[in-house]
DNA sequence: AATACAAAAAATCTCGAAAATTTATTGACA
DNA sequence: TGTCAATAAATTTTCGAGATTTTTTGTATT
């Protein structure tokens, strides 16, 4: 009993829902790397993760090949594992990509969608208006719970598309798209009131005109590449 | 001396390129999935697959993390792994999103592709045509050598697409395509001119003519998607 | 000084066995 | 006979140490 106990204790994933010690692990890696706590480009060597993440070196190649997969991480054979790098270029084309995805889920999502969609987005929204309010004030866990209510917002837009392939390929564009963000903008812009952009998209969605949803979400997801475009461009 | 080699011997990867042990087993499991000779929805066992791969669990777990990644398999936590099922329906969304995509590389490539892009995909093409006048005969090699040759030649259609996001999603797409070509279409279809549909999409894209290269590679796409659904579609 | 090679150090990769979990079997009880 | 809990078996998950490879350091030679 207290020998099972206390290894349990010892080994528990400490995120929760994770029901494995990989799991837990790519959950972490996975938010510090959105975070941008761990850095683009940044050597991910195992000494320094198993000291950081408390597992061993199998388990953690693991949760480092689940994020190659999502393209957060690189592997180089025998040479180990690095932080996918960030580029301006990148960010422009992920956004080019991730336009054409969404756009399409979400013209197919509000032909489908049902009453049932109808409320799980107006309650989706309400929820990220809530700690839009709030935001501001720059606290780490304030900024995660408006990531995951953003990220909320955004899949129930595109929920009711049936096509589980756009579905899969928006998220791996989507949460690239969040790296970009959190790492390049960790303030928010006085210049852009992101609320009036989803409301608009909302509100379009509810009223099923397709085309001018369509357009919306186009621009909001364009709206981000312009504002670092601006800010990081090359001088010409 | 010789403790090492017959290590080294022993452990050497089987397949040509690869790096690695994982890496040498992911690209095996890969190809046995794709062959078919893991069936759709065949509980991957660790004791089964390290018999048959020759390596050891850890390094088994990642690789098939890795075709987790590229849906090939799927993993449920602490109950396994499993090659991922098949179905038609999976397949029509499949052939929408990869219509989606595929379309929208092509139209892109031969906008930007130049010269040296023409030179490589006519000689795609000879190669491909090549292969597939001696195909029929049935040969499991003669396949693999088919299908590796038509993937290099759509590949190199959308080669020149700028977009490296484009052109990973559509890296997964085809993937999948080919595993229910290759389960489904084991022979040849004599009511189908593969090579002719080929040969027009090939000349549409060195006459630059944008559109008409599209709508065919998109007739070529569906051309599948159809066949399998008059063989196997419930009878209504 | 520059280059090439060898030895040492550091890092990745891999395995096998132990730990933890799930699944199957057995036996008690109504 | 059917259900439930306890036990046993099967399976997955995890670790840590050893094997392998890469990188750095040191030394000799030109």
């Amino acid at each position: 009993m207290e020998k099972n106990s206390a290894v349990a204790a010892g080994r528990q994933p400490k995120v929760v829902g994770a029901r494995s010690l990989v799991e837990a692990a790519y959950a972490t890696i996975r938010h510090d790397i959105l975070d941008g706590t761990l850095a683009p480009g940044l050597k991910l060597r195992f000494e320094m993760l198993r000291e950081r993440y408390g597992v061993g070196a199998s388990t953690l190649r693991e949760a480092l090949t689940r994020l190659v997969g999502e393209a957060l991480v690189t592997s180089e054979e025998q040479r180990g594992f690095r932080v996918a790098e960030v580029s301006l270029d990148d960010f422009a084309d992920l956004t080019r990509a991730r336009k054409l995805i969404e756009v399409e889920a979400l013209r197919q999502s509000i032909i489908f969608g049902d009453d049932s969609w109808e409320g799980a987005l107006v309650g989706a929204f309400h929820r990220l208006s809530k700690v839009e309010e709030k935001l501001g004030s720059g606290s780490p866990e304030l900024r995660d719970e408006f990531e995951e209510r953003n990220r909320d917002f955004h899949y129930t837009l595109i929920a009711a598309c049936p096509s589980r392939w756009l579905k899969h390929m928006h998220g791996i564009l989507f949460q690239q798209s969040e790296r970009y963000r959190r790492i390049s903008l960790a303030a928010k812009d006085e210049s852009r009131d992101v609320h009036a952009e989803h409301k608009a998209v909302l509100d379009a969605a509810l009223a099923r005109d397709v085309d001018l949803a369509c357009r919306l979400e186009a621009e909001h997801i364009d709206k981000t590449l312009q504002l670092l475009s601006r800010r990081f461009a090359p001088k010409a």
